[in-house]
DNA sequence: TCTGGGGTCCTAGGACCC
DNA sequence: TCTGGGGTCCTAGGACCC
C-alpha cells in the first residue's frame, strides 16, 4: 500500500517558545543562544532575525553584526521540554506511529489503514491549528506530506514557516531535479564534495548514477545514496518508545583563549565529568564506557575511550577514567575543546548494590549534593578540583562556590 | 572574533572465545 | 602444523543531524 508519511517541523522552535513566553520579544529579531559567552552560537533565530540573514549555528557576534538591535536570549531547556512533550502528545492523538526526530520534529505514519484519510491536507491543517491553539499563537509548525520519510522531510522545509507541502508521486521527479543535494537529510557537505568530484551535482544525477560505482566509493552508504537519488526510502516510521532510549550522555566545552593549556583545561574536564555524573544519576543510569575527546589548535578532534569493569555514575570516577586516558594519549599543547561522554549505559536499579561501606557513604553524599543543587540551583555545591588526584574517594569536606569558570570571572 | 554543544549511526580492525 | 568460521566486545574515526 502506498504510505502516507507526515513530517511535522516546528518553526524557529526555541525562538518561538521564547516569544510566546515573553510578549516583549514578539515581533522582534531575537536569537536563542547557549551559554551567554562571547564564543556562543545561535541555537535558533526568530523569523524577524532570519530576515536579516541570521542563521542557526552562526557565531553570535556575526549575528549581531548582520542584525543590529538583535536580542540574545539564553536558552531554557526546561521550557522547551514542556512544549516538546505537549507537541508530541498532540501528534500522538493522530497516530501511534510517531517517531520523534530531535526535540522539535517528528514523523507520523498516517497510512489510511489506521485512519480514514481522504484528504491528508485536511489533517495537516487540523494539526497546525491544534498546535497553535494549545501551545500559543506564536508557536507554529510546517508540515510535509509524501510517501516516505525522505520526501516528507524535504517537503516540510519547502514552505516554511507555517506551511503545508505535499509531494505527490507525479511531482517527485521535478522536485528532485530542482533540489540541491544537501537538502536531502543524510547528505552533508563532505558527501556532497565527494559526489561533485564524481561529476554528480544534482539529486537527479545521483539517482541515475551506477550503483556499483557509488558502492565502490561509499561502501554501504553508496546503496543508500542511490535510493535517495531516486526519492526512495523504505525506512519505516519507528513508533515512539522504540528509539527513545538514551545511548550516551556527554558534555563538552570550547575553551576560551586563556584556558587553552593542558593545566587550565583539567579543572574544566573535572567539572564536565561531574556534570556527566549528575546527568546520569538524574536519569537513574550508570555507564561503563568513558570517552575523552580533545580538539587541538588546528581544530582536529581526537578521542579515546575506555571500558571499565563496572558501571559508574560518580563524577570522580568518570574524571579518573579521563585521567587514565589522558596519561595514555597525552594532551595537545593548545587544547581548544574538551569533552567527556559516557556510554554503555544501564539502569542503575538493575545493578548490584555497592558492597563496601565507603561506597555506600559516597552514594549518600552524592544524593545529598544533588538534592541541594536541585533546590538551590545548579552548582551551589560541587567538588573542588583536585588536580592530578586519581583517588576514587577524595576528601569531600572542601566545597567551594562556583566562580572559576567563565571569562567574566577570569 | 571563524568554527557550540547535544547527540546518533556506521565501519573496520583487533582481541578473544569456542 | 598455516590455520576454519562464527560470534561478541571493544576501540577509533568519520559523517551526519538539530
Amino acid at each position: 500500500m502506498k504510505r502516507v508519511i507526515f513530517h511535522v517541523d516546528m518553526d524557529s522552535y526555541f525562538a518561538s517558545v521564547e516569544q510566546q513566553a515573553n510578549p516583549k520579544l514578539r515581533g522582534k529579531p531575537i536569537v536563542v543562544t547557549g551559554r551567554p559567552t562571547i564564543r556562543s552560537i545561535v541555537a535558533a533565530a526568530s523569523r524577524e532575525a532570519k530576515k536579516a540573514g541570521v542563521r542557526s549555528a552562526m557565531p553570535t557576534w556575526k549575528a549581531e553584526k548582520l542584525c543590529p538591535g538583535l536580542t540574545l536570549v539564553p536558552g531554557d531547556p526546561d521550557k522547551y521540554e514542556w512544549v516538546t512533550n505537549n507537541f508530541f502528545s498532540i501528534l500522538r492523538s493522530y497516530s501511534s506511529r510517531l517517531e520523534p526526530f530531535g526535540v522539535d520534529e517528528a514523523f507520523l505514519d498516517l497510512t489510511p489503514s489506521e485512519l480514514d484519510l481522504s484528504a491528508p491536507e485536511r489533517i495537516a491543517e487540523e494539526i497546525r491549528r491544534l498546535v497553535s491553539d494549545r501551545l500559543g499563537n506564536w508557536i507554529t509548525c510546517s508540515i510535509g506530506i509524501a510517501r516516505n520519510k525522505l520526501l516528507a522531510k524535504l517537503a516540510s522545509d519547502m514552505n516554511k514557516p507555517d506551511g503545508i507541502t505535499v509531494i505527490d508521486d507525479e511531482d517527485v521527479d521535478s522536485v528532485l531535479s530542482n533540489t540541491p543535494l544537501t537538502d536531502l537529510c543524510g547528505i552533508g557537505s563532505r558527501i556532497e564534495r565527494r559526489l561533485n568530484r564524481m561529476g554528480v551535482s544534482s539529486i537527479a544525477e545521483l539517482g541515475e548514477y551506477p550503483e556499483k560505482e557509488l558502492r565502490r566509493e561509499f561502501g554501504v552508504v553508496g546503496a543508500k545514496l542511490k535510493l535517495m537519488g531516486q526519492g526512495k526510502d523504505p525506512r519505516p516510521v519507528l513508533p515512539a518508545g522504540y528509539s527513545e532510549e538514551v545511548k550516551s550522555v556527554g558534555n563538552s566545552l570550547s575553551l576560551p583563549d586563556y584556558k587553552r593549556t593542558p593545566e587550565r583545561a583539567m579543572p574544566i574536564l573535572f567539572k564536565l565529568s561531574h556534570q556527566v555524573g549528575y546527568r546520569l544519576r538524574k536519569r537513574g543510569l550508570a555507564a561503563s564506557t568513558i570517552k575523552l575527546s580533545v580538539r587541538d589548535g588546528e581544530y582536529n578532534i581526537t578521542g579515546k575511550q575506555i571500558t571499565l569493569g563496572r558501571h559508574v555514575d560518580d563524577g570522580n570516577e568518570i574524571y579518573s577514567a579521563c585521567l587514565r586516558i589522558k596519561d595514555k594519549i597525552g594532551f595537545p599543547a593548545t587544547p581548544t575543546m574538551v569533552g567527556v561522554r559516557a556510554s554503555n549505559l544501564r539502569e542503575r536499579n538493575t545493578l548490584s548494590q555497592p558492597i563496601l561501606p565507603k561506597w555506600r557513604e559516597r552514594e549518600k553524599l552524592l544524593a545529598v549534593m544533588d538534592s541541594v543543587n536541585e533546590e538551590y540551583g545548579k552548582e551551589t555545591l560541587y567538588f573542588a578540583a583536585q588536580s592530578g588526584s586519581e583517588d576514587l574517594l577524595p576528601s569531600v569536606g572542601e566545597f567551594r562556590r562556583p566562580g572559576d569558570l567563565g571569562p567574566s570571572q577570569g
